[in-house]
DNA sequence: GCGATCAGCT
DNA sequence: CACAGCTGATCGC
């Protein structure tokens, strides 16, 4: 959950997806994305009587977090008050202050963060330097490299101040699955359940209102199917979302919602109240998509397919590394990035922009590269036969957000993450993947297999041997166990599927389960992030220029290890690192801990 | 009766 | 613990 107070240092007459208490008096809003944690105050009555008594206040998105937006009736007063800017649209704003006329102009770029349709990062430019707020966001490897407004020429750009969320700033997430794991992995998983018959169905337990869109457009053209949501009406000019769902409930995939939706599962019902038409009872299995992985709240969560989390305590490694990048490693003809969510408009609305506020204005565009992430995990409970009896129902639990796609690029950004920068230590490590031009994959870390129950008692034990760190939530890394496979090609994800599957359908009296979970393939990656982690909290001696090896960007130099020490002592300590500050918005209960 | 805050739950 | 919420109780206006 976002905790942060609405408020830059650089620029503190605007608020951003905080808007209660002093945040009502900025001079403009900005609206990251449409998650109710970023939108606190949005439909406050006191706002709603500030937009009426002023003449310039506005709140700035994109166009599709508008139409998400204005799709709930809660906030259809904001109709007149939104200024929709085109991604990557540098665009001027003036920032007024109605009392005294002051007046201080600011240029504001939307890039795509990929965490949920419509979702933006904000660069703002003006007389107090550039400034990143980053908003919740999810890239893949390349992404950050294709955001020309990040860069000048063949470096990036200089950013005075970074603000991102630390949700994931903790040890204890530090793997991180490509976007391609985890789909394929839902779909195998999806596959082998419907494919049994039709009274197998899939319930997708959804709890933020966007962020599946991806998951759902992928499932329905890999199943010719559409799922059942509740509600059509946020998507109306969105086709290439609209095609795949559907409020007919006579489906095999359902994404549906009902206030009391976990009791109608336990009363093996899906919340739409489908049920088969002859009366036969149906097979339901849930799985619940989420960026994280919800442990073992559950006792009977005892097959684990996939826990993948992020790590994001590199966190100054995401400016560093940014300049560290030289740009021309990459093919600017590759670079695709379409954001889901596009609307579907008969005219241009830019020139909506009125009160002269704004400009389009025009900036060097360039080609960079940079880094990727995403987490995923599903935990799975497996059935017993009883359990199955009395209820016909498998629960699921996976995180990863299945969101917006990228059609070429395999890994994945958690939100808010850090995982931008554990991907770029992953791209230095694979420098030589990356000098032929290809993205360093999830699957040259990760394996998938069986685990026995001892295996499985070590790993959900939290601690393992091969990294040091306590309480990680990662399954622990069992080398002895990689034998020919190293890589979990479609093959590993097949024998995945197929074991979770024998196991759903075979293993069903079994009181205890093993445990099926992707590990990883190669632990030198993990052990490196992991030194690299403990250098930050625990600032041991430890030589760590290693992570430092990709040839620089000729103006740039390579920290040494005392003044990465140094480093990491500063940020640990909240001081300004490098010429950048960084602003750890305080989720993290780590961070929280700190001060 | 509404909003804000907090505890509890998933 | 964390996601991104939701529900329900309590308190103040």
């Amino acid at each position: 959950m976002s905790s942060f107070a609405g408020r830059m240092k650089e620029y503190s007459n605007i608020s951003l997806d905080r808007f209660d208490r002093e945040n009502i008096h900025a001079r403009a809003y900005f609206l990251s994305h449409c998650h109710k944690d970023h939108m606190k105050g949005l439909k406050g009555p006191l706002l709603k009587r500030k937009l009426q008594s002023s003449r310039t206040v506005r709140l700035y998105c994109s166009f599709v977090t508008k139409e998400l937006l204005l799709s709930n009736p809660k906030y259809s007063f904001w109709e007149d008050y939104i200024v929709p800017l085109e991604l990557e649209s540098p665009t001027q704003i003036s920032l007024v202050d109605e009392a005294s006329g002051e007046k201080e102009d600011i240029v504001v770029t939307l890039l795509p963060a990929g965490h949920c349709p419509g979702s933006v990062m904000f660069l703002f430019e003006g007389g107090q330097g550039n400034v990143l707020y980053t908003g919740d966001f999810r890239l893949a490897i390349g992404d950050a490299s294709r955001i020309e407004y990040l860069h000048s020429g063949s470096r990036v750009k200089e950013i005075q101040s970074v603000y991102v969320d630390s949700t994931f700033y903790d040890p204890r997430f530090y793997q991180i699955p490509s976007r391609d794991v985890c789909l394929n992995g839902i779909l195998e998983l999806v596959r082998n359940w419907i494919c049994q018959s039709p009274y197998h169905v899939v319930w997708l337990n959804c709890k933020a209102a966007y962020g599946y869109e991806y998951l759902f457009t992928n499932l329905g053209e890999e199943f010719k199917t559409q799922i059942h949501i509740n509600n059509l009406a946020m998507f109306k000019k969105m086709p290439e979302i609209l095609n795949y769902v559907t409020t007919e409930n006579k489906t095999q995939i359902h994404a549906c919602r009902h206030p009391k939706d976990e009791e109608f599962l336990q009363g093996n019902r899906l919340p739409c109240g489908s049920t088969a038409s002859d009366g036969t009872p149906l097979q339901i299995i849930s799985i619940k998509p989420s960026t994280m992985w919800f442990g073992e709240r559950s006792k009977k969560t005892n097959v684990i397919i996939n826990v993948f989390h992020v790590y994001l305590s590199l966190l100054f490694n995401f400016i560093y590394l940014l300049n560290q990048m030289c740009r021309n490693q990459l093919d600017p003809e590759a670079f695709i990035y379409k954001p889901l969510g596009v609307l579907k408009r008969t005219r241009m609305e830019q020139s909506f922009c009125g009160e002269a506020h704004m400009t389009q204005m025009h900036l060097s565009m360039h080609f960079n590269k940079t880094s990727v992430i995403q987490q995923t995990e599903y935990t799975c409970e497996s059935v017993t036969e009883d359990k199955l009896l009395s209820h016909n129902y498998l629960d699921c639990t996976e995180s990863n957000d299945e969101e917006e796609g990228n059609e070429e690029e395999e890994e994945e950004v958690g939100k808010g993450d850090m995982s931008i920068i554990m991907e770029e230590i992953k791209l230095e490590e694979k420098k030589d993947q990356i000098n032929s031009h290809d993205p360093p994959k999830w699957e040259d870390f990760y394996t998938s297999s069986l685990l026995t129950d001892s295996q499985l008692s070590q790993s959900q034990s939290g601690c393992s041997s091969s990294t040091r760190l306590s309480g990680s939530q990662t399954p622990e890394l069992f080398s002895e166990e990689t034998d020919e496979e190293t890589s979990v090609s479609s093959e590993g994800q097949q024998s995945l599927s197929s074991s979770l599957s024998n196991h759903m359908s075979q293993n069903q009296n079994s009181p205890v389960s093993d445990t099926v979970i992707l590990q990883p393939g190669q632990s030198n990656l993990i052990f490196t992030e992991t030194e690299v982690h403990q250098d930050m909290m625990d600032l041991p001696d430890s030589q760590t220029s290693s992570d430092f090896d990709i040839p620089c960007t000729p103006e740039s130099k390579i920290p040494g290890s005392q003044e990465l020490r140094e480093l990491y002592k500063k940020l640990a300590s909240g001081e300004d690192v490098l010429s950048v500050n960084l602003y750890i918005l305080p989720t993290s209960p780590l961070l929280q801990k700190s001060h």
